[in-house]
DNA sequence: TTTTATATTAATGTATACATTAAAGTATTT
DNA sequence: AAATACTTTAATGTATACATTAATATAAAA
């Protein structure tokens, strides 16, 4: 899933195919084929295919036998799903953080996190308040230390991605998200284990219900 | 992840595989190579190397640049890992459930299961006690109906399969986790949901420290 | 005999070839 | 013009071919 090596095309492949949903620059019901993509990739199909069975793995796209590559949407009982799943794991990473009596020099990545979203409402640049944002979940999980927590939070994210950057211009700024983060950091470093999980978890729960009540709002059924 | 066509050679593979590293007819550590298994398999590396690349990205093989396919064992790291995410994904699902006054004709699936549960301890068959506390985890995610849950969970036992049933017979009878299926389901049915997340939550973390001290203790430093 | 250099083998990573067949297009009939 | 049958096209699923190169075996040198 995220290991160094792999040989080389059908990691570029997996890789720029990923990035290129990511940024939309594959949109949601984009339709392809073998041959036209792996000539724009310029490789063969071999590779490609390869690559495209994992992205398929990972929820990002449909083979569609005869019809070709579709990019899959991202549909509001999709977040819903996704929220649910970090709504069980996360906050169970922040109890288990502080029962672990962190050091601050130890948490610094996610103090820096909590600093960068700070700096990102300052300068009004929504964009890298999102990337500090999904700097402070990544590292929460890298803590933490289980492999499998940050494998499929990641696979979240990244199917979670374009719904986020879309609705993050259509929410209040995240004034209240930032302070959340910083507290739930407080919490960490004083081995207040439940305030910890309990305020992750009605944060997570908060953004959750946010985010789906803009999808309803502005009749966004797929993104 | 589990749809129901691709090309058949892929799937075929795939299947079989799992299956064979399942029952350990594919031991962890096993080694084989590209050509050999094709050949085994009756198909060509094409059809073969789509299903390895699915078998990594599902943590059960390795392939290493060079020097062949890797069965990987199960490490008691691994065992921790797999019960934390279960620790943290099932108790929220069963929480669910109760807060959603299900019918007791709705959780048939999950009644049944334990009633299967109970048979397979009088008959002393742990192998359909197993069979049955399997059909009861993925029952319980089925009901509540978060895909993501459910796939996440299915890996998950996959990966753990080989460890729960070698470890299956050097644990007491597993009367005790019987009766917390069944108080479960009580839970659920009354609506109760705390009582019910809390009795699920102790269950899973019982259950996974039983299984771990037996790893201490028989020093099964992999499976 | 041990070490180093060279040759051989064989597995991987990738490209290409090809049979099958769904879909699109064309012709034929009414 | 509409419906049907036929033809063509082209994409997939799979097999095969091939270049590269790590690993092993063999030979030469110390």
């Amino acid at each position: 899933m995220m290991q160094k090596s792999r040989s080389s095309l059908v990691n570029d492949a997996y890789r720029r195919l990923k990035q290129e949903i990511r940024s939309n620059r594959l949109p949601p019901g984009f339709h392809g084929t073998e041959p036209e993509m792996a000539e724009r990739l310029g490789m063969s199909r071999t590779p490609l295919r390869e690559a495209l069975v994992l992205l398929e793995a990972d929820g990002l796209v449909e083979m569609k036998p005869r019809r070709g590559i579709y990019i899959l949407p991202i549909l509001p009982q999709d977040m819903k799903e996704i929220y649910e799943v970090l709504t069980a794991i996360e906050p169970e990473a922040v109890a288990v953080l502080a029962a672990r009596k962190l050091s601050e020099a130890e948490l610094k990545p996610l103090i820096d996190a909590t600093a960068r979203m700070e700096q990102a409402l300052d300068d009004d640049d929504l964009e890298a308040w999102a990337n500090a944002d999904d700097e402070f979940h990544k590292e929460l999980l890298i803590l933490h230390g289980n492999k499998r927590f940050l494998s499929i939070a990641s696979l979240l994210f990244d199917q979670a991605h374009r719904a986020r950057v879309i609705t993050l211009r259509m929410r209040e700024k995240p004034y209240r998200s930032t302070a959340e983060h910083k507290t739930v950091v407080e919490h960490i470093i004083k081995g207040e284990i439940e305030e910890a999980r309990n305020v992750y978890r009605e944060h997570r729960e908060r953004a959750g219900a946010e985010l789906l009540a803009i999808l309803a709002k502005y009749k966004l059924q797929q993104l």
